[in-house]
DNA sequence: TAATCGTGGCG
DNA sequence: TCGCCAAGATT
């Protein structure tokens, strides 16, 4: 039996149920789909769930607000995604009449959609045969053929697409697709592969030759830089505080945080407070407290945060804008959610 | 084109 | 503890 053929056999015997692939929708398709980048199922399942029952139908999503689509999206990272979907759901509703593209072409159009996830798209709801390249084919195809060009490469993306390509099933190629992507995910492991017991065992390059550990093979190694956020959190007597939406480029757009100070390093109380930026946010004779001495570091995958977060008591009869029961309905990253959490437990040390 | 965009699990 | 990696896309 050829490599296709053996991978779907493989497939009808070890998939894993999951809810979207219960249905060709397209639109809950391409819902997976977009949660699934650079995701791991056991982290977006709950969020595909949750998203699939508020919003049944494309329009549905198109109807709800972007904080709102945002705020259900917190913790699952990459928030541009969240836009890029409530944006695509809008311009399907309203644009497109309802009616999603149905082809690898169109779908590649939509915003968020690259080639991946109109490959998905298209072969999984429109029998359309165009391969899927995910993390999973890449180390699958290379182990298997000996492939040894960098897979994050302009040559290797171009090679391992077209491989993908004159292997998929055309006859089946939604089944190819995700056979393949299971068959890595759940087989050809990125660590410990089960290679004694693979179907595909006696033809693989790097099973022969003993190159699983190496391939796939990536180049570059990514720069972290680090960074210094001194988070000013106002408290007041009437129970209100202050929240920033973060605009423009860089992490987190459209989220929510405490007012930012940032710095080149670490600095001390008395730096801060005779920084522009803090007397510009912060009244006179306000009260500072340091909430954690210990900088919390938030590791994103290109920089680390090296945060502090500043209790600012405002003086009496003051107000601040939202008030800390209102806080949860905004949508902040995981660093703003977990202080907030454990500030909760704490708060009554700062009234 | 290479850099950037989150979060969490694993060995 | 730390680097790797996960159903990638965008600019």
């Amino acid at each position: 039996m050829n490599f296709s053929n053996t991978l779907i056999y493989w497939y009808l015997q070890n998939n894993r149920e999951l809810p979207w692939r219960k249905t060709k929708d397209p639109y809950l398709v391409w819902l997976s789909e977009i949660m699934l980048q650079q995701t791991r199922i056991a982290q977006g399942l709950s969020y595909y769930l949750k998203f699939s029952e508020a919003f049944p139908k494309v329009e549905n999503l198109a109807n709800a607000e972007e904080s709102t689509v945002l705020k259900m999206w917190q913790g699952l990272g990459y928030y541009s995604r969240a836009r890029n979907l409530h944006f695509t759901a809008k311009y399907i509703t309203q644009d497109l009449q309802g009616v999603f593209p149905s082809t690898y072409k169109e779908l590649l159009k939509l915003k968020g959609v690259g080639d991946y996830t109109a490959s998905a798209i298209a072969s999984i709801c429109f029998d359309e045969p165009t391969a899927v390249v995910d993390g999973n084919v890449y180390r699958v195809l290379a182990r298997y053929f000996g492939i040894h060009t960098p897979i994050n490469s302009t040559k290797g993306i171009k090679e391992f697409k077209a491989l993908a390509q004159s292997m998929i099933d055309v006859e089946q190629p939604g089944t190819f697709n995700q056979a393949i992507m299971d068959f890595g995910s759940l087989q050809c492991k990125p660590q410990n592969p089960n290679c004694e017991e693979c179907p595909i065992n006696n033809s693989c390059v790097a099973n022969e030759k003993g190159l699983t550990k190496i391939l796939p093979i990536k180049e570059k190694k990514i720069k972290i830089k680090n960074r210094f956020f001194n988070y000013l959190v106002f408290v007041t007597e009437d129970g209100t505080t202050e929240l920033e939406e973060r605009k423009g480029k860089g992490i987190w757009q459209g989220m929510y945080q405490f007012p930012l100070i940032e710095t080149a390093k670490e600095v001390a109380e008395s730096t801060l407070i005779t920084m522009e930026a803090f007397q510009q946010k912060v009244p006179s004779k306000s009260k500072i407290q340091l909430y954690n001495k210990d900088a919390i570091v938030h590791k994103l995958s290109h920089q680390h945060l090296h945060t502090r977060f500043w209790i600012i008591k405002l003086k009496e009869n003051t107000k601040a804008t939202i008030h800390w029961y209102d806080i949860e309905k905004y949508p902040v990253p995981v660093l703003i959610s977990n202080f907030i959490e454990d500030f909760n437990k704490k708060s009554h040390n700062f009234f």
